[in-house]
Formats: C-alpha cells, structure tokens, sequence
DNA sequence: CTGTGTGCAAACTCTTTGCATAAGT
DNA sequence: ACTTATGCAAAGAGTTTGCACACAG
C-alpha cells in the first residue's frame, strides 16, 4: 500500500486575496458582494490564513465598526464553505472552526487553549490505510495532532 | 523524520469484559457499581467494541427496560473517560462520539450515515510530522479518514 | 448512618430558521 | 423593479448543572 498526502478532495483555486479583489472573489463564487460580506471576507482573507469561529469573526467584525449579526456571520461562513472558501476542520467539541486555508494540510491544536496551528499538507504522509468498505470512497483525510503541556 | 503511529497517550490497561466483571471493572475506576452504571457498561462493555453517541446508549438502555436519565447517561459517559475506560473522537458536527476501543486505532467515518469504523492502530503509519512548538508536546493524533459514496 | 449517585427540570452554548426589512444589480 | 441578503428574535440541538431524593457501603 502506498503513501497518501492527507486532505480534502480537490476545489477550485482561490484567487489571490489583497485589498480590492474581495468583489471579485465573491462575485466568482456567485455571492454578492454585500456590506457585510465584503467585511467579513477581507477579515479572512485579506491578512493570510486563518483559522475562526463564528463568534470570533463575529467580534472582529464588529470591533472592526462593522454591523453584523452573529446569523450572518454562521450563513455567511457556510455560504463561503460551500463555495469552496473556507473549510471546516473537526476538532471535536462543540465549537465548528473554519480555515482559510483550503489546500492540503493538517493542525496542530493546542488543547488548553482552543488553538490551531497548520502542519503543511506536504510533510505529513499517512500510510497503512486499508480499503474503505464496497461503494465507499475516501473525501479526504483529517489529521489532528493534539498537543498538551510538557 | 521517523514514522508514528497515531492513538492516544497510554492508559492504564482494561481487562476482559465479560459478564460478571462489570463490578470488579467499575470498582478498579473508583465507581461504585450502582445499576445504573453496571447497565450502561455491560451495555458498553459486554460485547466487543462499540462508538456510541450519549443518546443511542440512552435509548438503549431505556429499550433494555433500564431507568436512567440522559442527564445521567452524559454522567456516566464522563466517569468513565475519565476512568479512562472511554475515548472520546472528534469527528465534527455537534454530537459527542464515545468509543469503547481506547487502544491505538483511528476510524473511517462515514459521513453520510453518521457511523464510525475503527481502523486497526497498526495498520496507519504518519510520517513526516513537524516537531511541536517549544513547551508544548503530542499528546495522540487522530487520523479520521472521511467515506462518501462512490 | 454517611456520602455518593441519580433524576428531573431548568439553564446554557452553539447553531439554525422564519419572516419582515434592507440592499444589490 | 426584482431578487437576494440581512437582522432579529425565537426555536432547536446537544450538553451541563443544581438540588432534593435514593441508594450503596
């Protein structure tokens, strides 16, 4: 059996993310560039990659002066999921993060304190992976590296 | 770099569990073996490995004419990670996995159906994992491989 | 008896939804 | 104008908690 590069199945490209091109972006995705979603995108793509909540984005955007309610933030971030923006990674409790790194990675994440850090999708190989059952196949491959105090 | 293999830090060894043992099992973890706790673990524990969520093993019991509260069902499900007799698998969404499986070993899971398969912890190797952040060390990895149908 | 566990209901957190209003094209 | 998005508040899931009663040791 050979190795595997863990990660989500293929998307569309992102564009590259600074400054003006956010209309561009959203309107790509079909998604109007309204107020608020322009406010909430240049937060998540206009400064690297990212990884939030919805009530952490939510809190930026309005310390950012900008009137968003938190519904919107939770539509917008799954309106932008949907169009191949975001990704949401499960690491288990209640709270759903989102990352705005959409290709091939893994995290790190720092249990006392709810943080992620990305493991680029090209170090980590995942090997010994045996057949998934009949009709099924493999959408990607979800790698948590938990990390605690030494 | 040399490979891994993924599972969670080390626990006290579970012994055999069948039948009349549930007591013994209970009192090792310092809980006493009330009926409540000896229904829910001979539910757990009585036959083979299991993943369960707190309101399928509440239905259950209630279907095995066992009285106990969902209230206490999370308790229990608590006490007994705790005891380090469960582990809890972050698989995303909002509901709590449990699995009674707490030996090395990662899991398929099927999104469409909300069901989780163990993969053996022998078989998934990692390799090429980045050293930690300073201070900070692996406390286990979790390899879930997501299935959609083909 | 004494202390721990249980059940119930209420509280809590995170998330989603329905519908009237506002905004984009 | 026409359509889509937003905001609000309420509903919904899943989970936790406080406290009186019940039960194990």
């Amino acid at each position: 059996m050979t190795g595997l590069v863990t990660g989500m199945r293929s998307l569309a490209g992102r564009p590259g993310t600074r400054g003006v091109e956010i209309g561009a972006l959203l309107r790509r995705a079909n998604l109007r560039p309204t107020r608020q979603r322009v406010a909430l995108a240049t937060l998540l793509f206009g400064n690297g990659d990212r990884h939030v909540t919805a009530e952490i984005l939510h809190e930026e955007a309005v310390a950012a002066g900008e009137k968003v309610s938190l519904a919107t933030v939770y539509n917008t971030l799954h309106q932008f999921q949907r169009a191949g923006l975001l990704r949401e990674i499960a690491i288990g409790g209640q709270r759903a993060y989102f990352d705005t790194n959409i290709s091939n990675h893994n995290h790190f994440f720092v249990e006392a304190e709810g943080q992620l850090i990305d493991i680029p999708g090209s170090s980590i190989r995942v090997d010994g992976l045996p057949e998934p059952p009949e009709h099924l196949e493999i959408s990607y491959i979800d790698v948590v590296v938990r990390l605690v105090s030494k």
